[in-house]
RNA sequence: GGGCUCUUAGCUCAGUUGGUUAGAGUGUCUGCUUGACGUGCAGAAGGUCAGAGGUUCGACUCCUCUAGAGCCCA
């Protein structure tokens, strides 16, 4: 036993950076393969190298942590791998933004230079999520951390796309992607985020060639009036039939376009005439593949004007050349009016700014059987097995309502555009010929390798260019569940990984994509279970983000209340499927609960420096409240189980919760007090031992939920190895024989005769320090039950008798067939008393009214099942006799 | 427009396949230097389970509609 000063309230910054770092010295965390036990994995969704901690981290990485800690405990291999991915886009945004502060543009220092930069950026920085990680306490395996840049997962990532090229898979399409502006390179259709904004309708007038008519069109964008090669109305659109066929001249820009019919065009929006811009606007563009339209590009890849436009509109920001051409509209007289609109804009999720439809040359995953006529998806194709996995159910969603929006997305899956026009990722593992003199037809096609090729297999020239862009990020973590593994035997054994747990928000994005890799690329599930875990918010219920500033910092968090507070809190708030209301103060829970167990075990401590333990007394001295205590514990253990294996991780806290604090320590360690206050050393040594040994198991169940009190207390109660843990000791599973169901019963009888006499202590504000005398009108009660009723109650005296007759001036209870009387002559204050008595009259009255409705209904009694109605009918009498004593009671004192 | 959630005590939330006197934490009120803990102990007050129908002997629980909140997709 250390013989230090037990601190009375819980510091847990004195213990929790102590035992992390034991934890990283002993390796405890990491995981070898061993074919003698079985692997439960889980691979961490991999933050952004540049990201920092959010609470979003914390509850997902607890999540996973408590689940990997169980399995741990219960003798699996738990194997839980963690990393970053290199987030393509915004670790190049940051990078690019830094150089600009020094005054470097990306393009001058080229691309190898510039990667240099990214490498050091993510070695400064990268670091810190893992750090802010391991401070929550997590028991990732940190030999095996990962990045999705490191050199052999890079490679897989190459050969991955090899193969799906080879497999005809991939292609490249010259095509309408999303492209932002910001970043300067597509993105895919996820990616966009779709806002109401609040913007005009803009009428311009366009005049009709050879005539002095003008036919109006409304756009919510008129810059891009400057590209506009037509104007298209509906075909049955009688106010505009002589119209067609008949060309307009283009304003500001002077050019000659036709007035056509398409089907596409709505009667009803604006004046039922569009402008079409091909170059810029999906619908457009297919218009105009209809009707053999010029496109005509305007924008360069930053959004701002090009050289297609009239010189007095060229280099212009969008925003400004809508500006400009609005006034330069109006200025002519051909601004007819503008309206408010409210209209949906797709924005980059990273770039933050509208995306632009862009037309441009890209790679492309074909997701499903291409075209649109073949409605189901077949086997061969990518999105097809990925969809039968879930809703046959060898993947299981919990909760598994996401189904639906993953089956949804799955039918309606579009072509996954991967390349972007970054430098900061995997560059795409394609060559093109640029050409000597011996060019053949075939140098056009792409030369697709995972090795650098020296020359093109077709003219043999060595003057080979690689393609400029590299992958989506996505495209690189789908790999993830099984590339994070290094070797063959290794992939074998832990893959399949077991749980999933990720935020709902990335569904599409990365657990959709990985099981379709998964099932491509290794013929398997990636994982058995998903969790999808809560979202945060403010108390407001305001999605937690930078810009609202409504986000705690979890390092400030962790330091205020700890991070088992912080844990535990959250999990406490956490049902599953149901968002989270959050601040910081609620931690206050977790500290509160970290602080009772920290006092239940300075208790114990207190009392093994006066005690001997022993362990050969652990069997002896037993009477039915340790039997209870046991009952309960390995009830608990019951339903923990249970809570566990549905994933129901939040319900788990819970019954930790109320078994820790209601059963052990306010009712147990109290019941023990008698006794280890006792002259009989070897009941005393017993009894201490014996719950000191509940302790451990109560400790043990915990330390999931908050490692390191648990690793520490654990530590305590007990001397124990420096490098020996908690978290490699046995889970407490169930004991059935141990759960005794009519000690239970014993137990519920004394609770409610200790509560019936504090209630009426409370009622009649009588001083704790006085001595009660205490009357129990009844015939089962034992000797032993007895003895703790007197401490519990503090008193001395309690007479029990079957013919008890109520003393003068006493206040009562009734509890089932059992009376309590307390003498308060003198004390007593006969109306309190008379409230007390009528309300609860009235309470049964009203109950005993209902019960005598549903007795009386012939159908009630034919129909319901006989053990119902039977109960009833119990419930029934026991009302009534206790209203006849209560009356008599109430008549007594009246 | 389609889909998915949610609405239970002042607040934050539980409530398993329909059979309770509807629970917990927190806040409120009252009392307490009870030899682990005031980050605590003991007690109390507080709800026509969003609203309206329906199914049923019986609905917080199942169905329909209405109102409100949120998320996802188009």
């Amino acid at each position: 036993m250390q013989n230090k000063e037990i601190p009375k309230a819980y510091n847990p910054s004195d213990v929790e950076d102590k035992w992390y770092k034991q934890w990283l010295k002993d390796k405890i965390f990491h995981s070898k393969v061993d074919k003698t036990k079985k692997p439960y994995t889980i691979v961490i969704p991999p933050p952004n190298v540049t990201g920092i901690l959010t609470m979003g981290h914390i509850l997902n990485n607890t999540i996973q942590d408590i689940l990997i800690r169980v399995k741990r405990m219960q003798g699996f291999n738990a194997c839980w791998v963690p990393g970053t991915d290199h987030a393509s886009i915004s670790t190049e945004a940051k990078v690019v933004a830094l150089l600009k502060e020094k005054g470097i543009e990306k393009d001058e220092i080229g691309r190898e230079k510039f990667i240099g930069h990214c490498w050091t950026w993510t070695e400064k920085y990268g670091g810190l999520i893992i750090k802010q990680l391991k401070k929550l306490g997590v028991s990732c395996d940190w030999e095996r951390e990962r990045f999705t840049m490191d050199d052999d997962y890079y490679k897989k990532v190459i050969e991955a796309f090899v193969q799906l090229y080879n497999d005809g898979k991939i292609y490249r399409g010259f095509r309408m992607v999303n492209w932002c502006p910001a970043s300067k390179s597509a993105i895919s259709d996820e990616e966009v985020i779709h806002k109401t904004v609040n913007g005009k309708l803009w009428y311009l007038n366009y005049p009709v060639k050879g005539s002095d008519k003008f036919i109006t069109v409304a756009t919510t964008r008129p810059e891009t009036m400057l590209g506009d090669t037509g104007i298209a109305v509906n075909p049955n659109d009688k106010r505009y039939k002589d119209l067609i066929g008949k060309k307009i001249i283009l304003p500001l820009v002077g050019r000659e376009i036709p007035i056509f019919a398409d089907e596409y065009v709505d009667k009803e929006f604006g004046t039922g005439a569009v402008k079409v811009t091909p170059a810029h606007d999906i619908n457009d563009y297919e218009m105009g593949q209809r009707h053999s339209l010029e496109v005509i590009n305007i924008f360069n890849d930053d959004a701002s004007t090009n050289n297609n436009v009239p010189e007095k509109f060229r280099n212009l920001d969008r925003f400004d050349a809508r500006k400009k051409v609005i006034s330069s509209i109006a200025e002519l007289g051909l601004l007819l009016k503008a309206e408010d609109y409210q209209n949906k804009i797709g924005y980059s999720e990273r770039g933050g700014v509208p995306i632009e439809p862009y037309l441009s040359e890209q790679w492309f995953i074909k997701m499903s059987s291409d075209s649109g006529e073949s409605a189901g998806h077949s086997d061969d194709e990518l999105a097809g097995p990925a969809i039968k996995a879930v809703s046959e159910g060898k993947i299981k969603f919990h909760p598994n309502h996401w189904i639906k929006t993953y089956e949804h997305w799955m039918t309606n899956i579009k072509d996954w555009c991967i390349s972007r026009q970054l430098w900061w990722g995997h560059r795409i593992p394609v060559w093109y010929c640029v050409g000597d003199d011996h060019c053949k037809l075939e140098c056009k096609n792409p030369i697709v390798s995972i090795d650098t090729p020296k020359k093109c297999p077709h003219c043999g020239s060595a003057n080979l260019t690689q393609d400029n862009d590299v992958l989506d990020t996505w495209a690189s973590s789908w790999l993830w569940a099984y590339d994070v593994f290094k070797t063959e035997e290794e992939q074998k054994y832990y893959f399949p990984t077991d749980t999933l747990v990720t935020a709902p928000d990335i569904i599409f994005f990365w657990v959709a994509r990985m099981i379709i890799a998964g099932l491509y690329f290794k013929k398997n599930i990636p994982f058995k279970d998903v969790y999808f875990t809560s979202v945060i918010r403010d108390m407001q219920g305001r999605k937690m983000s930078k810009s609202l500033g409504n986000s705690p910092d979890p390092l400030y968090v962790i330091d205020e209340y700890g991070a088992d507070a912080l844990r535990f809190t959250v999990i406490y708030l956490a049902p599953l499927g149901q968002d989270v209301l959050f601040s910081s103060d609620k931690c206050e829970f977790g500290r509160n609960f970290a602080n009772k167990i920290w006092n239940a075990g300075r208790f114990l401590m207190m009392n093994a420096e006066k005690i001997k333990l022993n362990n050969s007394l652990i069997d002896k001295h037993i009477d039915f409240t340790d039997k209870w205590i046991s009952s309960r514990l390995n009830e608990t253990l019951k339903i923990l189980e249970t809570s566990l294996d549905k994933f129901e991780i939040n319900n788990a806290s819970k019954i930790i919760y109320s078994f820790v604090w209601n059963d052990f320590c306010d009712w147990y360690l109290e019941l023990i007090k008698t006794r280890l206050y006792s002259d009989d050393e070897e009941i005393k040594s017993a009894v201490l031992t014996r719950t000191i040994k509940i302790f451990e198991d109560l400790l043990k169940i915990v330390h999931p939920f908050m490692p390191f009190i648990t690793e520490e207390l654990w530590h305590f109660v007990t001397s124990k190895k420096k490098n020996e843990s908690i978290s490699k000791s046995e889970f407490p599973t169930t004991n059935p024989a141990l759960i005794y169901l009519d000690v239970e019963k014993e137990m519920e009888f004394l609770q409610n005769i200790v509560t019936a006499v504090r209630n009426i202590r409370g009622e009649m504000n009588i001083a704790p320090s006085l001595q009660l005398d205490v009357f129990v009108k009844t015939e089962n009660i034992n000797r032993e039950q007895l003895e703790y009723i007197k401490k519990l109650v503090r008193t001395k005296n309690i007479t029990v008798d079957s013919k008890l007759i109520k003393p003068k001036a006493s206040a009562s209870k009734i509890i089932n067939n059992c009376e309590i009387y307390i003498p308060l002559e003198g004390i007593i204050d006969l109306d309190i008393e008379k409230n007390r008595l009528l309300k609860e009259i009235s309470r049964l009255e009203g109950s005993l009214i209902g019960i005598e409705k549903k007795l009386s209904n012939e159908k009630f009694v034919n129909n319901a099942p006989p053990e119902v109605v039977e109960k009833e009918k119990q419930k029934k009498e026991d009302w009534q006799n206790n209203i006849v004593k209560l009356k008599r009671l109430l008549e007594d004192i009246s």
